[in-house]
RNA sequence: GGGAGUUUAGCUCAGUUGGUUUAGAGCAUCUGCCUUACAAGCAGAGGGUCGGCGGUUCGACCCCGUCAACUCCCACCA
């Protein structure tokens, strides 16, 4: 047999991997093993393999491969998130490059679309996931919006409202100007801007028609274009400067409206000028003011951020061109006394990047206090551990402070909310139309009511939240042999990011409908970031070309190159050298093989060398010093692995193979030049070299287990080779 | 504004209850070597007053105090 010169990876990837699936390794079915179970955190259908990805999934594929050769009953569920925002954003680009426009459709040809778009393009992620050698079962593949799944994310929701947890509320959302949807808290993200903020003098009502010189009030605000909204200006009750104006009026600017002068100890006094303009449409805080001092609500926004025809002037701008058109004629006019620059944190979309805009708004919500307590109680007493654990207290803090959970999404594609109306806005919640009427009989005794379902999306949290059950119809059918045996599930893996949007209430959900934890143990990974420590991100374009680089290095060394930079609890800086790393790795273990394989026709069958030649010596202290520092290293790994300490586990493997397999022990054994090799050394040699494979081979999949079956004749594969037990060391 | 975390060689990190670490690893760097598995390699070398200051102790990277820098999370003072 003839090696090549160095390990070439594309060449064997793609044969084991088949070899895999036609065996059916990676299938899992409930038998009396223990079962080992990982629900894959579902990517977006849209999604394209990033890093973080690559980071998350060989984590999870490491473990599933271990607690496979440890002889578990090993199930990786792998699935898509039908992506509510993202989805429908792509479908609507798509759609515009058709010369098509959504407001054009019906509800059902747009959903035509998107299934189409779907079928076509999602999922693709899924496909990039195989190169990397991840051991799912993909069997099992599941996508949010499947019919048993979207079938249990409505039963859900009645079964919630029912109880009374889910609740339809006028309340202040965060509204997105350009996907035209109500957005929860979570997915505002706020970065400090840098603002003007404008001192604008309000003209006081005394009562005399033309003073000579009117008396004025200033007010400092940073959006000038809402002071069409605003019913009162509010000042501190303590405040001397104001005293004298308390229970008097003033003129909005530009538009003369008359509004109050209110007082309230909200108002710091030595910020801005110590006076406030109130506009209760626009400002959760102005909001609150209100509801207590029963302010009128003007709102002068339409839905895609433009004026209003409540704002009566610059009607139909849009509201920062507004504000520059207002600010010249506040100037122009007089109103505007002076500008300051000011650095003030302001939200933003977290899909669209636009400015979140504060808004009054009838909405589906989930009352979260009750649903918190058994999953702050579970985390907190350690049924479900997190790894590293500081972020328990992160968690805690959350869960101690949570707010009501805003889950309608102003969007077709998703989960259709499934309350009915009739005419005149009286509504029931039921799973279809006929279900709606019969309630509509029974509690407004109106027979035959001609009822419309609401147009709204669920928040496409609100299906993954069931996702650690509902993979095994946990809720569709309750109780079945599936979710039995895999549920709770053993490990999440997944970012820190979405403990909140997503671990946080996977729990909540697990304790709602199973009354059961969703998992043992919650592993956090790092944020992968770039050499100059960037998260990675498509707007910096700092993210590398996975597959580029899985076809420069092999799966392989990508993976290597990951986990060897991936410390315990911390984020992982990204530098291609680590991949480097990994294909010097893989030549090392190939070159080793290549060593073996010559001795493997040059060994002495005769072996007439006498028992106290030197080189005899020197092979019996070989061979037992390196059983003892496999058995070693293998503890410690195993200990390491159990913590999740994989990087150091991975290091440690590198150590074991690279410098005392390589550089000590085979060079021990070397046998002199063309040297015939002792049979039995030969033996043990592949022996160890075999053992070395099945320990790295959770984290290099591929290279192990060609070597593995080019070391000697096989009947089986390393992937499914059971560890035995380690003899334990001295 | 509140909270959490980090600070050890050029870079990324180990260092488990204070004394076998006069401080370790990988990568990078430098110097030799194409030596019969491997130059994507081998042999060797340099590099740190363990963020600053103070304290506890026979003894501190490890405990306490304090200051500083950085990171993250929460919080809509306009």
């Amino acid at each position: 047999m003839e090696l090549t010169k160095n390990f070439e990876p594309q060449a064997i990837e793609n044969k084991w991997y088949k070899h895999w699936l036609d065996k059916k390794y990676f299938s899992s079915l409930p038998d009396d093993r223990e079962p080992y179970t990982i629900v894959m955190p579902p990517p977006n259908v849209t999604g394209i393999l990033h890093m973080g990805h690559c980071l998350n999934n060989t984590i999870q594929d490491i473990l599933i491969r271990r607690a496979r050769m440890q002889g578990k009953n090993a199930c990786w569920v792998p699935g898509t998130d039908h992506a509510s925002i993202a989805t429908e954003a792509k479908v609507v680009a798509m759609l515009r490059e058709r010369g098509i426009t959504k407001s054009s459709l019906s509800r059902d040809e747009f959903l035509g679309y998107a299934w189409e778009w779907k079928e076509k393009y999602g999922g693709i992620i899924l496909q990039q996931l195989k190169k990397l050698g991840f051991s799912l079962d993909w069997d099992r593949t599941s996508f949010t919006m499947d019919k048993d799944y979207y079938e249990s994310v409505i039963k859900i929701f009645i079964a919630l409202h029912k109880k009374g947890i889910i609740y339809r509320g006028k309340r202040m959302i965060n509204w997105d100007v350009k996907a035209l949807t109500a957005l929860s808290d979570e997915e505002v993200i706020r970065k400090e801007t840098k603002q003007k903020l404008y001192h604008l003098n309000y003209t006081i009502d005394n009562g005399q028609p033309e003073n000579s010189k009117p008396e004025t009030i200033s007010i400092a605000t940073v959006r000038p274009e809402t002071i069409m909204g605003d019913t009162a200006i509010c000042v501190h009750p303590d405040d001397e400067r104001y005293k004298h104006l308390h229970g008097k009026f003033a003129f909005v600017p530009l538009i003369n409206r008359r509004i109050p002068i209110i007082k309230d100890e909200y108002v710091t006094m030595d910020f801005g000028t110590g006076a406030l303009k109130i506009t209760p449409a626009h400002d959760l805080n102005d909001n609150q003011l209100g509801i207590k001092h029963g302010l009128e609500v003007v709102d002068i926004f339409n839905d895609d951020g433009t004026l209003s025809e409540e704002a009566q002037i610059y009607i139909g701008l849009d509201r920062f061109e507004a504000r520059k058109k207002i600010v010249l004629e506040l100037e122009e006019k007089g109103f505007l006394v002076k500008t300051e620059d000011y650095t003030s944190e302001v939200g933003y979309s977290e899909r669209t990047d636009a400015v979140v805009e504060p808004r009054l708004s009838l909405q589906w919500w989930v009352s979260m206090k009750d649903l918190a307590t058994p999953a702050l109680r579970t985390v907190m007493e350690e049924e479900i551990k997190f790894y590293p654990p500081k972020f328990k207290n992160l968690y805690r803090h959350w869960m101690e402070n949570i707010k009501d959970w805003c889950i309608s999404r102003q969007l077709w594609w998703g989960h259709r909310i499934p309350a009915w109306y009739d005419a005149e806005g009286r509504f029931v919640v039921a799973e279809n139309e006929t279900e709606a009427k019969k309630m509509f009989l029974e509690q407004y005794a109106i027979a035959d009511a001609r009822l419309k379902q609401d147009e709204d999306c669920l928040d496409t949290w609100f299906s993954s939240w069931l996702w650690p059950f509902e993979v095994f119809k946990g809720y569709s059918n309750p109780g079945n042999a599936e979710v039995k045996y895999y549920y709770p599930t053993n490990t999440l893996v997944t970012a820190p990011e979405i403990i909140f949007f997503w671990v946080a209430r996977m729990i909540m959900a697990g304790f709602e409908f199973m009354e059961e934890k969703p998992f043992q143990s919650v592993y956090f990974t790092g944020i992968v970031r770039d050499k100059q420590g960037r998260k990675m991100s498509k707007s910096l374009g700092n993210s590398p070309d996975l597959l580029g680089l899985i076809d420069q290095y092999g799966a392989d060394a990508t993976r290597f190159g990951i986990m060897i930079a991936s410390p315990a609890g911390n984020d992982i800086l990204f530098d291609e050298t680590a991949l480097e790393q990994g294909r010097n790795f893989n030549n090392k273990i190939w070159n080793a093989l290549k060593l073996l394989k010559m001795w493997e026709g040059r060994q002495d069958k005769n072996n007439q060398q006498p028992e106290n030649n030197q080189q005899q010596i020197s092979n019996s202290f070989a061979i037992d010093w390196f059983q003892h520092k496999l058995n070693v290293t293998r503890t410690e790994v195993d200990s390491m692995m159990d913590q999740f300490r994989l990087s150091e586990a991975l290091k440690t493997i590198y150590s074991l193979i690279w410098d005392d397999f390589c550089s000590w022990y085979l060079e021990w054994i070397k046998p002199g030049f063309e040297q015939p090799i002792d049979p039995a050394v030969y033996k043990q040699t592949v022996t160890y070299f075999t053992e070395l494979m099945q320990l790295l081979h959770p984290y290099m999949p591929f290279i192990s287990e060609e070597i593995y079956h080019l070391l000697d004749e096989r009947t089986d594969d390393l992937c499914v080779r059971q560890l035995g037990s380690i003899h334990s060391p001295d």
